[in-house]
DNA sequence: ATAATTTTTTAGATTCATCTAAATTTATAT
DNA sequence: ATATAAATTTAGATGAATCTAAAAAATTAT
């Protein structure tokens, strides 16, 4: 079985690896979990020898086919338990990283599909992204940043490209949620910030948060 | 901050302090927390050291205040995860006390306190044991084992000694809840068995049975 | 193409939680 | 009261997960 260690490990790669082809370095798996190159390096090589991971020395590494199966339980039973704590439990979607970050550990498929059932099957988590249903299977839309989007066009909010807690209350503050309708009025040549109508109500908003958000185009 | 090794001999501890006035010995953790007696003695000459415990050489161990709090936080968690997966999520009772045993190691205030609202602020869990309340109260009740009531007295029942999956099972057969009014009938002078009336069914239970079952008397 | 820099790995140490085997203390039995 | 047995502690070892410092490999810059 797993520690929950080497479960963090695996669940990195999976995140770094998703944005882009090539496989996940040292450095980049030590600034993610808060630790240093060599513990990583002593970890990659126990994982390699368990066939979680195909690491080659220097090379960087990738999941294997059990370590991506592995990597998808975490991450679904993770996003269910976010689920639960917004729907349920009433805490804000800035708030459930910490706690579900914890509960993603805990060992029980009764408990996963019986949440899972709990909860209606749900297909995303409250910061759009998908959850891996009983298969581990990913259900997948077009999603656009809204930074893409030009003047006149239309998205439903789906999700966050930055879910850190700052990023959050900013949207918090804007009345943008998921399933908040958007239009884009007017882009500024100068900078590339936006007027936008969020259901209806007119904002402005910088670069920064247009490239965090994604949207589904109407 | 606690380890939840530490953790579970402080829960320990307390569990096997709770029946007798003496200190717990290093043999009785040991046995209990499936370790060895040197194992045992490391761990709480730690413990002792950080103030959680009372423990001298060769004498035993008994929970500081800072302790049994400790203790205490953990065992709230316990029985009140315990109501969720029995309440929420179809579990039966004899199911819970895996899952819960990882439960009860969350660390967030927010969580605990939502999950008691939740719950609508249970006093009780699944086995009729206490729930430590948000200032770690626990209530109290007279309880008295089914083996000490006379002919045609009567109870209700209010919990149970051993929480065995294999005790809960025979329960269940026997239709026996929490909450069953139960009154004895008969007992039989040879070797103590009894043909009781449960909710007004008659059965007949043997005195093992009779000894770990917890009646509030009427 | 070689030097300088950056990244990665190795070597050796540390802490936690456990173990076995040996020593010590306490309890029990004659 | 002393010998024997049982319980407990100490000493020394192990494995997981981490660290720092040094060595080695890969990348980049002149």
């Amino acid at each position: 079985m797993l520690s929950r260690s080497e479960e963090n490990y695996l669940k990195a790669i999976f995140h770094l690896r998703i944005d882009k082809n090539s496989a996940v370095s040292t450095t980049e798996l030590a600034e993610h979990l808060n630790t240093k190159p060599s513990s990583v390096t002593d970890m990659l090589q126990r994982l390699n020898s368990n066939k979680w991971v195909d690491y080659r020395k220097y090379k960087g590494v990738i999941l294997s086919r059990n370590g991506e199966q592995a990597a998808l339980k975490i991450i679904r039973k993770h996003r269910l338990w976010e689920v639960f704590l917004v729907k349920h439990l009433n805490f804000s979607w800035d708030e459930v990283h910490e706690v579900a970050e914890q509960l993603e550990h805990i060992q029980s498929e009764q408990l996963t599909s019986s949440l899972d059932q709990f909860l209606n099957f749900p297909k995303y988590d409250p910061h759009g992204d998908p959850i891996p249903d009983a298969t581990l299977q990913l259900s997948r839309r077009t999603k656009k940043l809204l930074s893409h989007f030009k003047r006149e066009q239309c998205g439903v909010c789906i999700g966050v490209k930055d879910s850190s807690a700052d990023f959050l209350k900013v949207l918090d503050r804007l009345s943008i949620s998921l399933g908040s309708k958007i239009q884009i009025i007017e882009i500024e040549e100068f900078d590339q910030s936006m007027r936008i109508a969020v259901d209806g109500q007119q904002k402005y908003i910088s670069t920064k948060i247009a490239s965090n958000l994604y949207l589904n185009p109407v």
